[in-house]
RNA sequence: GGAGGGAUGGGUGAGUGGUUGAAACCGGCGGUCUUGAAAACCGUUAGCCUUUAAAGAGGCUCGGGGGUUCGAAUCCCUCUCCCUCCGCCA
């Protein structure tokens, strides 16, 4: 959520840069009277207020010597008639500049490119160079089920499209892969562990920037206020709300491993083989709280916590900046690590990590202080540690071999056993 | 699922209609004393909003929402959460 009070002095800033996002104005036309209404309107009842508070007293004392206080009491029914008018219609307007301010997304950062589309996101640096091939690899949707570790006939008669079931060491390279991330940024990129629920309430959502505006990317339980998960992001985000934290505390650095649900709505017949897109999904995610003044170089180090993932797996990758027309509603600014993918033939996102500013602690209500000084709003970031569905599909495509089996990545082995090969 | 009890400031916890935004204690901060520290003593210690150049003034907040009243932490309704007992259960 925007900050009221900076719209309100920097609207025409405000427009230009929703329309860099390719966000539409519109929302905000009438912003300025209802912003103007709505203070005139509180004034108006809390003169009356401060009235009320003081011939209440006054009634008090005068009851107190047994006089009589009818006239007064008469006046104070009026009076009360007009604060709740008052009250009324300006919680009617304090809604709708609520709505105005819940439905605008974070405002790009100065660095961030402006463009329309993926086509003006930006390469930062890459990491390897994609493998050649002496035959022709095949996709990761035919060389698992072929090696017997992955089956998508099965999992679509449970479930439906867009579900996977990995069997054997399928499963197993899954959860090595879960461990392997976790072990890396909790031993060596000081990141604590979490184990969240994977449910959450509407609150939570709404703190992160889901909810109100994306609700149908959700899934949501039925005759509850729980809904699953899209990322961890969401309840680890959400974990400090309402809280004033001490600025000596910042940052903290959290990562989770979580099963991640996504509808996919509005995404029909995009990546529909495959594990590319799926329902559920699994990833370790990072968090992190920090100062304000902090935040960018707290992203910088974020993004290379995620690459370091991918170099000891020996994956190739690019880190592209996100222009403004593609990043997410609560960023500011945002680094998308891309893996190479040979049924691609192309990078493909496995990791987003995103510096949201005070976008995200404005909903969520989360603080900071420092020393004695006045609470502020601290910085929240968020990042793949990265999607373990894609690492997953990555390995078995890269590292296949003409034989059909596909070779462990090395840092992989110590985590199963020290297999070496799968098929 | 059934029965009952709760929710007050950083913490414990008083407060059942009228200077109570809130006693007391603990904790935090500042000070006195001390070579220093501790103890003791004194002082101080919520957030948000409106208005203002500022100082200040005003409003709201005692889990959330609604109601009664001139006036609500206190009464009523409702929701959420927590605790205890029974049942069920990985």
């Amino acid at each position: 959520m925007l900050d009221l009070r900076f719209v309100r002095e920097n609207l025409e800033l405000v427009k230009q840069k929703l329309k860099d996002r390719g966000a539409a104005t519109s929302v905000l036309d009438g912003f300025e009277d209802l912003d103007r209404e709505r203070r005139r309107l509180l004034s108006g009842a809390e003169e009356r207020k401060a009235r009320r508070n003081k011939v209440s007293g006054e009634i008090a004392a005068l009851k107190q010597q047994g006089r009589d206080v009818s006239a007064l009491v008469t006046e104070m029914q009026q009076l009360g008639t007009e604060i709740a008018s008052l009250d009324r219609e300006d919680k009617t307007y304090d809604e709708k500049l609520r709505d105005i301010l819940a439905a605008l997304p974070n405002l790009p950062h100065e660095s961030v490119p402006v463009g329309d589309s993926a086509a003006g996101n930006q390469e930062v640096r890459h990491w390897g160079e994609p493998r050649h091939f002496d035959f022709p690899p095949m996709p990761h949707w035919e060389l698992g089920p072929k090696l017997g570790i992955l089956d998508f006939e099965r999992a679509a008669k449970i479930a439906g499209a867009r579900f996977a079931v990995y069997t054997g060491v399928g499963a197993r390279l899954e959860r090595a892969l879960a461990n392997f991330m976790l072990d890396l940024h909790t031993r060596e990129h000081g990141y604590t562990e979490v184990l969240p629920p994977f449910m959450v309430n509407s609150a939570t959502l709404f703190g992160t920037g889901q909810l109100p505006k994306f609700a149908g990317d959700l899934f949501k339980i039925e005759s509850t206020d729980f809904w699953l998960i899209p990322t961890a992001e969401v309840p680890v985000t959400n974990l400090y709300r309402d809280e004033i934290l001490e600025a000596e505390e910042l940052p903290i650095k959290h990562c989770a491993w979580t099963a991640c649900f996504r509808s996919e709505a509005g995404s029909y017949g995009k990546d529909t083989r495959g594990l590319i897109r799926q329902h559920q999904f699994q990833k370790v995610e990072l968090v992190k709280f920090t100062l304000p003044e902090k935040s960018y170089e707290e992203l910088e180090s974020m993004t290379r916590d995620a690459g370091e993932v991918l170099e000891r797996l020996g994956l190739p990758y690019r880190v592209v900046t996100l222009c403004t027309g593609d990043m997410g509603f609560s960023s500011a600014k945002t680094y998308d690590l891309e893996v190479w993918l040979p049924s691609s033939g192309d990078y493909r996102e496995i990791s987003s990590c995103s510096d949201c500013e005070a976008f995200q602690a404005r909903r969520a209500n989360l603080r900071f202080r420092r020393g004695r000084g006045k609470s502020e709003w601290l910085h929240t970031l968020n990042g793949s540690g990265v999607a373990i569905g894609r690492t997953w599909l990555a390995i078995i495509e890269n590292y296949q071999q003409e034989d059909g089996s596909v070779v462990v990545p090395e840092a992989l082995r110590p985590y199963l056993d020290g297999l070496d090969r799968i098929g």
